[in-house]
DNA sequence: CTTCTTGGTAGCATGTTGCAACCGTCGTGA
DNA sequence: TCACGACGGTTGCAACATGCTACCAAGAAG
C-alpha cells in the first residue's frame, strides 16, 4: 500500500480516490462485486488472493464506505459484502479500465470476458468525455484549475 | 506491487489494465502527465515520491508503452516523458476517478483542483455508461459474459 | 572553473505481502 | 445429536517491496 500521509497533493480528487480504494486488489474485489460476488469465499476463489490480505482489504473497503457487510441473503448466519451507493458509483471507473484493457491488451479476436447490456446482450458504447455542452473532449482539450471553490 | 503472476483471471480486461499500470503511484504519474508534467523533477516535486521509486515507475510505464521517453523539447540534453496514444487512452479512467473523488470525498464547497474544458472553462459532464443504442446503464443493467470471441 | 540543477543509483531500515498452519463457528447428513 | 466438512477468518514467519538518506555523474549557468 502506498503510504497514506505522503499525499500532500490531496486536494486532487484523483489522489483521494486512489487513496480510498487502497490498492489494486481492492479494485478487483470491487469488480467482482459488480460481477455478483458477495461472499468471502467467492472473492477468494475468484481472485486467488491470500485470505489474510482479502480480509484486510474487505475491512478497508467496508471502513471506507465502498462495501457494506450485511447478513447473508440466503438466510445463513454468514455475512455478505455488497456495494454501497458509493461503491456502485465506481462503475464508470471499472468500465473505463475494462475498455482500456480491451483496446490495448487483447489481440483482435482474442477471447476475453465481456460486459454487456443485460436487456439486449449488446456490448457497451465506449465511454466519452464530454464538455458541459456536449462536445467530445480529448486530453488536450482540457486543463486543470489547481484550486477552485466548487 | 501486486504479484504479477497471481492473475489467473487474466482473461479479464480489468485485470490486465490493473496489471499494466502497476501501482497507484503509476496512475498519479499518468495524471500528472495529463496535467502537463514532462520532466523527472516535475513528477518528483508534484508527487513527493522517492526518486528511486519514481525512476522505477517511469521505467515500467515506458516499458509498458504508456509513456515514451523523448529528447527534451526545450533543447536541453535531458529527456522528457510524454504520453503515448495508449497512455492518452487512459483519459476516461482518470476522469472517472476524478469525478468519483469529487462526488464522495469533498464537502460541498470544499476547494479542490478541477478539470475544465479549455475552450470555455466549464466543468465536464459526468461520465455515463451507455448501451449501444444510447440508453444509460446502471451496474444492475449489465452482466458479464465470462468468455467471448469478440 | 565553480556551482547549481537534473536525473538518477546504492545501502539500509521498515512495512507489506504471501504462504501455511491453525481455529472457532456453521451447516448438514446420518 | 454427533461427526465431519465448509466457511470465515487470525496468527506467525519468511520474502519482498518501499521509502529515506546519502551519494554521484553529467549538463547548464555564470
Amino acid at each position: 500500500m502506498v503510504t497514506r500521509t505522503r499525499f500532500d497533493d490531496s486536494e486532487c480528487p484523483v489522489a483521494r480516490s486512489v487513496d480510498a480504494i487502497g490498492d489494486w486488489w481492492s479494485l478487483l474485489i470491487v469488480r467482482d462485486a459488480f460481477d455478483g460476488s458477495r461472499r468471502f469465499g467467492e472473492f477468494q476463489r475468484s481472485l486467488g488472493v491470500a485470505k489474510n490480505i482479502l480480509a484486510a482489504r474487505l475491512r478497508t473497503l467496508v471502513a471506507g464506505g465502498v462495501l457494506e457487510s450485511v447478513p447473508a441473503s440466503d438466510g445463513s448466519a454468514y455475512r455478505e459484502y455488497v456495494l454501497t451507493p458509493k461503491g456502485k458509483a465506481l462503475f464508470p471507473v471499472i468500465v473505463a479500465l475494462r475498455q482500456w484493457g480491451e483496446q490495448n491488451f487483447f489481440a483482435p479476436g482474442e477471447p476475453h470476458s465481456q460486459l454487456v447490456d443485460r436487456q439486449k446482450g449488446h456490448r457497451l458504447r465506449a465511454l466519452e468525455v464530454l464538455s458541459e455542452d456536449g462536445r467530445r473532449l480529448n486530453p488536450d482539450d482540457t486543463t486543470v484549475h489547481k484550486i477552485s471553490t466548487q
